[in-house]
DNA sequence: ATTTAATTGTGAAAAAAATAACAACTTTAA
DNA sequence: TTAAAGTTGTTATTTTTTTCACAATTAAAT
């Protein structure tokens, strides 16, 4: 299996979702200036990214569009279907939950822990919610590798570490706790006013004339 | 004032937040290597970075922290105050006014849309609630130049092409759709399923022995 | 006084990422 | 037949980003 660094990955899951839209449409083929033109990218950049997933496009008719995602997905997916653990059901892990629930064919939403009582035990999106004592217990069960905190920051940290002594390689991690682990770990710190203030920093750029 | 990438002022944003920890903390003065540790960076490029905002450290106690803090906010900041539009408050765009409410001091959700005539007109943590036909008149009222987008996807791409009619400049969408803009507008789709299939593909990378 | 130790700012080098360029290919048109 | 048009895969080039390396600086230790 070649490597690929996280923007590549991140352009493969792109091209992947922009196939499925086309897929919908019933659309047959395309070539990399349309997946360019959607995903603001040069199309060289695409046949180049393209090259490490191994299918060939025909210089006529582009890429077949089934026949792509069919390799992108083998070259994304995990062999095993993945199971993902959520940390804390407030406001944010209700919308995560729901907004991943039925999103992807093998990676899932498995196990959710939470400290408050009235929630633990509880089935919500087809997914029950543990106490969080047991999260070592469960997450070792169920091989859990990856997992979505969505509690206050100042527990996140301990949270996280417990985490990963029992296993867990992935942290995607929405509090404002800043988590910086060793290199193996992968860790996707969301603050969303990152988001804000870059779109701040930009905003201001006046249209050069 | 001298550009910057998007990865830079990243960088920038993610040392202003942990030099307000250290802060905080009470600490007075701090080292690359300080902020390198704890932003997983190479402590050289902290520093290259930090050329940019025009602060020089001292050789013998590094950096002091409120005045790094002071110059980092002076580069990154606007001159006067940013108004945000949120469209869409259902679960996920309250729990994003609940995070963003007060932790910026010149960048603020101002005016919230939606077509809910239930939420319309009330005031959620200090910003009231409009009708989505208001938008234009609102958002040129207020000069707002930055959005983040939490509605369904399938009147995303309208509600956006409207915004950027009425001269905003940066949307930070929330939802599943894929939006694409000329360079001169900045966009964020944040997808979490992008975080999660990235999170899926590197937890699978085996330690190297 | 001198040396040692530690750090900064930055030019130079290396590495990574993006783009350009083009031979090879296939179809259609002339 | 041959030429033209349009695309791919991939090599080469350019651009961007990161890291290295070191003179300059300062304070403390000798
Ligand atoms: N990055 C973003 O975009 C973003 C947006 C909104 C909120 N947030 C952050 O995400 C976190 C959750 O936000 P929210 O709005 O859902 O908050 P919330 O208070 O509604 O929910 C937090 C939940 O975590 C649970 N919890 C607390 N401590 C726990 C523990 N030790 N173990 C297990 N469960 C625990 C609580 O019982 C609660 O249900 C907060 O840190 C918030 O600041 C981030
Ligand atoms: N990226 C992520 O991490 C993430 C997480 C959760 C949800 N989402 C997405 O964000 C969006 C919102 O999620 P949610 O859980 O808050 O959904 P929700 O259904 O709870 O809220 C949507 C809100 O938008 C309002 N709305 C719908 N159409 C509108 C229009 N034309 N103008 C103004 N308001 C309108 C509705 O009245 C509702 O209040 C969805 O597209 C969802 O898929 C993304």
């Amino acid at each position: 299996m070649k490597t690929a660094s996280e923007k590549v990955v991140h352009r493969l899951i792109l091209y992947k979702k922009l196939l499925k839209n086309f897929q919908s449409k019933s659309v047959r083929n395309i070539f990399s200036h349309n997946l360019a033109e959607h995903a603001s990218l040069n199309p060289a950049q695409i046949r180049r990214d393209l090259m490490l997933v191994g299918y060939d496009g025909s210089t006529v008719s582009g890429y077949n569009v089934n026949d792509l995602l069919f390799c992108i997905e083998k070259f994304l997916y995990p062999n095993e279907i993945q199971n993902v653990a959520l940390i804390g059901l407030g406001n944010l892990g209700k919308s995560i939950l729901d907004y991943c629930y039925g999103r992807h064919p093998i990676i899932a939403i498995n196990a959710i822990f939470e400290k408050d009582p009235n929630k633990i035990n509880r089935i919500i999106c087809g997914t029950r919610c543990y106490h969080i004592d047991d999260l070592e217990i469960i997450v070792k069960k169920n091989s859990i590798k990856i997992a979505i905190i969505a509690i206050s920051s100042s527990v996140t940290e301990t949270i996280a570490k417990r985490l990963i002594e029992c296993g867990v390689k992935s942290i995607i991690n929405y509090s404002n706790a800043c988590l910086s682990f060793p290199a193996e770990i992968y860790v996707e710190n969301r603050d969303m006013m990152f988001a804000v203030e870059k779109a701040a920093f930009f905003s201001k750029k006046e249209k050069e004339i």
